[in-house]
RNA sequence: GGGUCGCUAGCUCAAUCAGGCAGAGCAACGGACUCUUAAUCCGUAGGUUCAGGGUUCGAUUCCCUGGCGACCCA
C-alpha cells in the first residue's frame, strides 16, 4: 500500500447534512432527481442488497438518510464496493439527491468512501440494546442505537448553556478553583484521597468548591459561581455518584432571602431551557414549576409526615431527652453522641425529605449540621440555611454564609470535637480558611445546585446514572478473588 | 450494609419450573435478486450458558462460594 492510501483516511468534505436535505427535498416528487449533488457522511445503520441494486441508511446527529446504490451508476468496481460495506461503517458518499418511486428520499450513490469499518456486530435492530450493564459500559453503542440516549447530551449542553447565560445576565463571574484540596471542606462528606510525589503530599479530591468561592468574595469578586465536578468517597445508588456536577454561587450582600428568590428563578428558566415546559412529571406526579416554591421550617415537615410536633421537645432544652423520645417512636435510629440538632436534622431526613415532592423550601437547619451558615435571626438554635427539594430529593442548599471568623472557629471547633466523639459525618476545620475570614468576606448569600438531580428530574429519568453518560462502575473483570487472610 | 431479582451466540430472547443432544430471530459469512426500507429467498459458521466448587450416570437447570448489575430498604 503507497504512503497515505490508508485503510482509514484522513478526511472527508462533506457537503450537507442529512437534515438539511430532509427539509429542502420534502417535496420532491416521487421518482423524480434533484439535480442536486452532495456528499454525505455518517454510520451506516441498515443495508439492503438487492444483486444490482442496493439500500443503505446513512445516519448523522441530524438524522439519516437512504443510500441508493445501482451498478450502472457505480460501476463493476464501485458496486462491489458499496455492497462490500457493512451495518456499522462510517462513510462518506457522494450523489445525486433523489425520491425513489416508493418516495424515499435518497443519496444515488456515485462515489462511496469507507472511512471506518466497524469490525464487530453492531447490537440488533430491532430490538436494540436494553440490558443496563451493557449500556452503561457501552455508552457509545447506547448513544448509537437509542435515539433517547442522545437526549442527555443535548440536554444537559442546554441546561449548562442556561446556567451560564442566567447567571452572566446577573453579574456573576465563573471562575476555576483547586480540584486538589488540602483540607476536605465545604460540604461534609468522605473525600478521596490522592497523593502529590513531588511535594510528598496526601491531598483530598474536593467535596465542594465552597470555601475557595470564599475566598474569593473576600478578594472582591463580589458574584462568583462555578459550575464544578466534586468527588465523595460514598456509596453509588440510583441518586449518588461519586463524582457529580453541582453549581456553586455566591453573591455578596445578600442573604438567603435573596437566594432563594435567585435559585428559583434559576431552576424555572433551566426548567424552560430543557423541557421547555414548567410542568414536570416526577414519580408519575405532575409538579408545578410556575406557582411561588412553598416554604415550610424543618419542624413543620416533619409534623406534616409524621404528625409529630417536635418543636416543644425542642425548646424544652433539655439536651436531647424528649427529642430522643419522639425519634425512637418513629423507628429513627440515633449515635449515642448526637446533640439536639444533629436528632431533628437525622428525623427529617429518614422520615419526612422524602415525600416532599416539592418544590419545597424547607427554612432552617439546625445549627449542628450546618457549620457554614449564620444563626438563624429569630430560631434559637437554628441557622439560615435552606435546603430545596424537589421530587423528595434534596437538590439546592442556600445559606446566609457565616462571616464571623471567630463563630466560624466555634463552629469548627464543636464539629473537631463531634469527630473526636466518633463521628464521622463533620465539617473539616480549616485554618487557612479562617485566616481568609479574618480579613473580613462581605455579608453573602450563596447555594449549591445538584445539576445531576436537576436534570433527572427534568428528563423524568428514574435514575441518575442515566444522566450521568458513563457512570462509575466496578471493573467487570476483576482478578481472582484475594486469598482469604490477604 | 441488608433483601429480592438477573447474567445463555455480537444483540434481543428460548430451553431452567419437573436435570436428559444448548436453540430461534436479527447481525456475520457464501450465494440469488436493479426501487428496497424490520427487504425476501437458499446455504454456512458462530457458545468458558458470569467464574469456581459440590451433588449426580448426566448440570444452563439443583446446592455452596465468589463476581458484576438492577430494584427496594438502611
Amino acid at each position: 500500500m503507497p504512503p497515505g492510501d490508508s485503510a482509514y483516511p484522513y478526511r472527508f468534505e462533506r457537503t450537507a447534512m442529512t437534515g438539511e436535505l430532509a427539509g429542502r427535498w420534502e417535496t420532491l416528487e416521487p421518482g423524480t432527481d434533484s439535480g442536486e449533488t452532495v456528499a454525505v457522511a455518517g454510520r451506516l445503520r441498515s443495508l439492503r442488497s438487492h444483486g444490482k441494486a442496493a439500500f443503505a441508511d446513512l445516519e448523522d446527529p441530524s438524522g439519516r438518510v437512504q443510500l441508493f446504490g445501482q451498478l450502472d451508476v457505480l460501476g463493476e468496481e464501485g458496486f462491489e464496493a458499496f455492497t462490500r460495506l457493512g451495518v456499522g461503517d462510517i462513510v462518506g458518499a457522494e450523489g445525486e439527491v433523489i425520491k425513489t418511486r416508493r418516495g424515499e428520499l435518497s443519496v444515488r450513490v456515485s462515489t462511496v468512501t469507507l472511512l471506518a469499518e466497524c469490525l464487530r456486530s453492531m447490537p440488533e435492530k430491532w430490538h436494540g440494546m436494553s440490558d443496563v450493564e451493557a449500556r452503561y459500559r457501552q455508552r457509545y453503542l447506547d448513544l448509537i442505537v437509542n435515539p433517547e440516549a442522545g437526549r442527555v447530551v443535548t440536554a444537559r449542553a442546554t441546561l449548562n448553556a442556561a446556567v451560564r447565560r442566567f447567571l452572566e445576565q446577573r453579574g456573576f463571574v465563573e471562575v476555576e478553583t483547586p480540584l486538589l484540596h488540602h483540607v476536605a471542606s465545604g460540604a461534609v462528606a468522605r473525600p478521596f484521597v490522592t497523593h502529590h510525589n513531588a511535594l510528598d503530599l496526601d491531598l483530598f479530591l474536593r467535596i465542594a468548591p465552597e470555601l475557595y468561592l470564599k475566598r474569593l468574595l473576600i478578594g472582591g469578586v463580589e458574584r462568583v459561581y462555578e459550575l464544578n465536578r466534586s468527588f465523595r468517597n460514598e456509596g453509588v445508588s440510583a441518586r449518588h455518584n461519586p463524582e457529580f456536577t453541582m453549581l456553586e454561587a455566591y453573591q455578596a450582600f445578600a442573604d438567603y432571602e435573596d437566594i432563594m428568590s435567585l435559585v428559583e428563578d434559576l431552576v424555572k428558566e433551566i426548567a424552560l431551557a430543557v423541557t421547555g415546559s414548567l410542568r414536570i412529571e416526577i414519580q408519575g406526579q405532575a409538579l408545578d414549576l410556575e406557582e411561588p416554591f412553598e416554604r415550610i421550617t424543618m419542624f413543620e415537615a416533619i409534623a406534616r409526615t409524621t404528625g409529630a410536633d417536635l418543636e416543644p421537645a425542642w425548646k424544652a432544652s433539655e439536651p436531647s431527652g424528649p427529642l430522643r423520645e419522639i425519634a425512637g417512636e418513629l423507628d429513627v435510629e440515633l449515635r449515642p453522641g448526637w446533640g439536639p440538632g444533629k436528632v431533628v436534622a437525622e428525623i427529617f431526613e429518614a422520615r419526612a425529605e422524602r415525600s416532599l415532592m416539592g418544590p419545597t423550601y424547607v427554612v432552617g437547619f439546625p445549627k449542628e449540621v450546618s457549620p457554614l451558615a449564620k444563626d438563624h435571626r429569630s430560631i434559637e438554635g437554628f441557622t439560615e440555611h435552606t435546603d430545596l427539594i424537589l421530587g423528595g430529593v434534596e437538590i439546592a442548599p442556600m445559606y446566609s454564609e457565616l462571616n464571623d471568623p471567630a463563630e466560624q472557629r466555634r463552629r469548627f471547633e464543636a464539629q473537631a470535637a463531634a469527630q473526636a466523639g466518633g463521628e464521622h459525618e463533620v465539617a473539616m476545620p480549616d485554618a487557612e480558611f479562617l485566616e481568609a475570614l479574618s480579613y473580613g468576606m462581605p455579608p453573602a448569600g450563596g447555594f449549591g445546585l445538584g445539576i445531576d438531580r436537576l436534570l433527572m428530574f427534568l428528563l423524568g429519568s428514574s435514575s441518575l446514572r442515566e444522566v450521568i453518560l458513563f457512570p462509575a462502575m466496578r471493573p467487570e473483570a476483576p482478578g481472582p478473588p484475594e486469598e482469604p487472610g490477604n
